[in-house]
DNA sequence: ATAACTGCAAAAGGTTTGCAGTGAT
DNA sequence: ATCACTGCAAACCTTTTGCAGTTAT
């Protein structure tokens, strides 16, 4: 089903309504390539010519994450970013602690592992988090290989 | 090392002092059994005759943290938890969306395909968070298996 | 003696909410 | 005609910070 279709077919199953704004985010949010915050987010949506209020886009983002079309990954300190997921599958994320830069990875082995750690300790999973955090190719480079101690916020969740 | 030891060490090299206030925080905190937050924290310590400004915890956590003597969980919008890591090796951990529950686990298989994954995109990793959320098995029985659909939370790092 | 530390209260920063008017169904 | 939606501004909540006085080194 095409993506705006089955935006539609949520909002209609929860009695939402379609409004404009919710087209429109839904539209730039589509077209987004990467990561994005919500800055990130009414910025794109400034520079098409839409406005949105900020309470706006907080209130439709979950539908659209509940909705399975945006993942959202929360980062340190709530700080939420959002990704498109409309005709990808599930990967999980690198990011870089110097330039920011996220890398994604996905790893069937490390699915099946984590499903068998489930069984074990009889967890119904519903969905879960991976995230490395690290220096990339050109930061670890720049800084010397594994510079800055440990990792401050090893082990975060 | 002991643990007390071990933070007046890493408070010397960095010229910080070992106060009062810091040494009855370190003292409850290895003496907290499980997980905890800020609250949680300033709670145990009235509760064992201590008075501790927030913005002591608040000053003093990042440096057990740093010292590798206590470990940060960020849950969802920056509620961040924490948990003594005294004596303990690395471990991840289970989240029940339904109790609250945190169930740890490891895998040296999935820590082993990690490094992997990072060798391929020549990542160099400082540390990472894997985070399962879903049912324990309490709470799966009692909400039958798979209630609820998806997880609106899909995903989140 | 010097710097770091503490508590307090104010500030920050992201996210949520009450309200009154607007608009999709 | 309903009832959800919108923008705005105020409220929230956790965490951070400036300040003035205190204390470890």
């Amino acid at each position: 089903m095409h993506a705006a279709a089955r935006f539609a077919d949520y909002l209609s199953r929860k009695r939402l309504k379609m409004t404009r704004e919710r087209r429109v985010i839904l539209e730039q949010v589509l077209a987004a390539r990467g990561h994005f915050g919500v800055d990130d987010l009414q910025e794109i949506l400034r520079k098409a010519g839409h406005t949105v209020s900020r309470a706006s886009l907080y209130r439709t983002l979950p539908h659209l994450v509940e909705s399975g079309l945006v993942h959202k990954l929360e980062m340190a300190k709530g700080q939420a970013r959002y990704e498109p997921m409309v005709g990808r599958h599930h990967h999980d994320h690198m990011v870089c602690l110097e330039c920011g830069k996220i890398i994604e990875f996905e790893s069937r082995e490390i699915e099946r592992l984590q499903d068998r750690v489930c069984r074990r300790k009889r967890f119904s999973m519903t969905g879960h988090t991976h995230q490395i955090r690290g220096y990339c190719d050109g930061c670890a480079g720049r800084r010397g290989p594994r510079a800055g101690g440990p990792d401050p916020q090893a082990h975060r969740v």
